[in-house]
DNA sequence: ATGAAAGCGCTAACAC
DNA sequence: GTGTTAGCGCTTTCAT
């Protein structure tokens, strides 16, 4: 009772053993019900016997649609992304799919490559989680090539996918309201150097709010192009001369350094000067002052954007749809909070602490 | 000129166009160079005319040995093992393989499952952070499957795989070193609920260097079991009655939590109390004070089981060995440090700001 | 309810 | 140098 050539039992050996085809091994595999159930018993046996498993990969190769789904994000050192995959494996798992991840690095060249190499593999589907924005260089290849996928992130709406993201243009509002019912009159905005869509959308959701309720209110821009001490000096430099009496970072880093700059600078906060930051993580809970942020929903936003893909794979002509989850903004002690406060968003106040 | 029955351009339809064979087609696409060199002309031209690109799957099929490395990790949320899976990332694409990343939630039934399923698809090799240690579910399963693989970091030496690690021991040993010297008498060590290998390493590190230099040294060790906040408490407590000079945490979240609990009790810290965490992270410059650190080589680890495994891979009969990578003690506001310091480990004192 | 046969896209042995 | 042939391990008609 030999195996045929190979290392590992073949889906023949087990048919062999089991005196049926491999046919009907196979049907027995993926759950066909209509199996004599003496042949069930010896099938089953057989398998036991042999130790055999299924080999996915050249099951795929037969198959019409491969049955792996592509994520590419653009850091996987990044918790936020890190959460992101952590989801979209769990999902593709259940959903009875192989989950390919890959990260761009921060690149566009090699986030095309990866779109492409994506393609190389004929999966089904892909995520794709954009350096830039829905019209970056991974996004057109994937049209070009004819690749089913959704956009997720740093993206508005677009024509040519389906795309998922946080409303920051309304969290960023919110925060404008929230620092404009406070009385802020002049609001330092610190963002990150690339030019992605996220990053506009906040800093225009902010300055359209303004606009709108706050036309008074007095807002500076200050972005980090290059070295992040460079960037704290231009900081601390700005705060001292201008003297804006609240900062709004729109990414992580420019939290963490604004912490520090007020430190080097004396600046007492929230007493002296206000912050809100974009985008939580566990350290501006134990920062002194703890840091208002505003807390993107990760789960959910992964949970949409696959079964966004779940559908298009569905039905190849589903309707370009942009979905939107809404952020949350949980106000800490860098922000003196006046007695009453209303905004469009949730907030909720020095929370419990969640490490 | 049309395509077999497929979507897209198979090998044989780039031989076809080309007029030559799809066994000289592939042998051109793997770099063979005893080619007519009008025959490439063709070829090239065919290709670059459908747009013509190798599908892997269907390569690794047919070849023996699948060019797929596996990497599983205990948790992509956590930054360390993020920055592992991108250095791991670049290094297989370098080296000419896929790699299929995986996380086990920090299950070791999932690790299990995980691995399993690496093994299903054949890959060439595996590289695994185990929940657990190198004598977990996963490690196990890896050996009774016949799987090539390394072991990653928390783990000790094996006699079943190669294993690469932080030497968590010897750097244990130079906290406890810096800490006796500086004279405290009396250090709470904080660790993990899990029984980590590497844990437990960095605690009896610690326990035998000061057997060793600092007999009378009394030392604490409180463990977290259940939620974070009861935890704070009963370290709050310990802190109140016992009263210890230094704090020593194994985590990083346990770092986390000894400034939270600090603060709270209105100690001050370097002055009333000094605190060591094992693991570095952004927000720990930015903390008042600083926090001193063991840094870890995240790039040099992922290199070394790198290698290793691809030397596994070429000799078969390689020896298990254990692979041991130094880490840095990294001196910051935390720590009140008298003028002259030395140890057998490098330490660096208030760095500048890498953010 | 089952099996024979064809083939997914590629590679490898070997003959020419 | 190049082509022929024979699969890799599986799925999928389609006939029985």
């Amino acid at each position: 009772m030999t195996m045929s050539r190979s290392e590992r039992p073949s889906i023949h050996d087990v048919a062999r053993i089991a005196g049926v085809s491999a046919a009907t091994v196979s049907k027995y595999l993926h759950g066909v019900k209509t199996i004599k159930s003496t042949n069930m018993k010896n099938i089953r046996e057989a398998i036991d016997a042999l130790g055999y498993r299924l080999d996915p990969l050249a099951g795929d190769l037969r198959r019409e649609r491969r049955n792996i789904l592509g994520l590419v994000v653009p850091d996987l050192e990044n918790e936020f992304f890190g959460a992101i995959a952590c989801r979209m494996e769990l999902l593709a798992e259940a959903a009875g799919y192989s989950l390919s991840i890959a990260s761009s690095h921060e690149s566009e060249e090699r986030e095309l490559r990866l779109i492409q190499r994506m393609g190389d593999w004929r999966v089904a589907g892909t995520i794709l989680a954009p350096v830039r924005s829905e019209r970056g260089l991974g996004a057109k290849k994937m049209v070009e090539l004819g690749m089913d996928g959704v956009l997720l992130d740093r993206v508005e709406s677009s024509d040519t996918h389906c795309t998922v993201s946080v409303d920051n243009s309304g969290a960023s509002a919110s925060v404008c309201r929230t620092l404009g019912e406070i009385g802020h009159c002049h609001v330092l905005i610190i963002g990150p150097s690339d030019v992605s869509k996220s990053a506009r959308a906040r800093l225009n959701g902010f300055r359209n709010e303004a606009a709108q309720s706050f036309p008074d209110m007095n807002i500076g821009v200050l972005v980090l192009d290059a070295d992040a001490d460079i960037f704290r000096e231009e900081l601390a430099l700005y705060l001292k001369v201008e003297k804006p009496t609240a900062v709004f970072s729109l990414f992580q880093k420019g939290t963490l350094i604004a912490i520090t700059a007020f430190r080097r600078l004396g600046l007492r906060c929230p007493e002296d000067i206000n912050l809100i930051g974009f985008d939580d993580a566990e350290w501006m809970q134990v920062t002194e002052p703890s840091v208002s942020v505003v807390v993107q929903p990760v789960a959910r936003l992964a949970e949409t954007a696959f079964k966004t893909l779940l559908k298009i794979l569905d039905t190849p002509n589903g309707t370009v749809k942009l979905h939107l989850e809404e952020c949350q903004l949980v106000l800490r002690g860098s922000v003196s909070l006046p007695k009453t406060h209303q905004g469009r968003f949730a907030i909720e106040v020095e929370p419990k602490l969640h490490i």
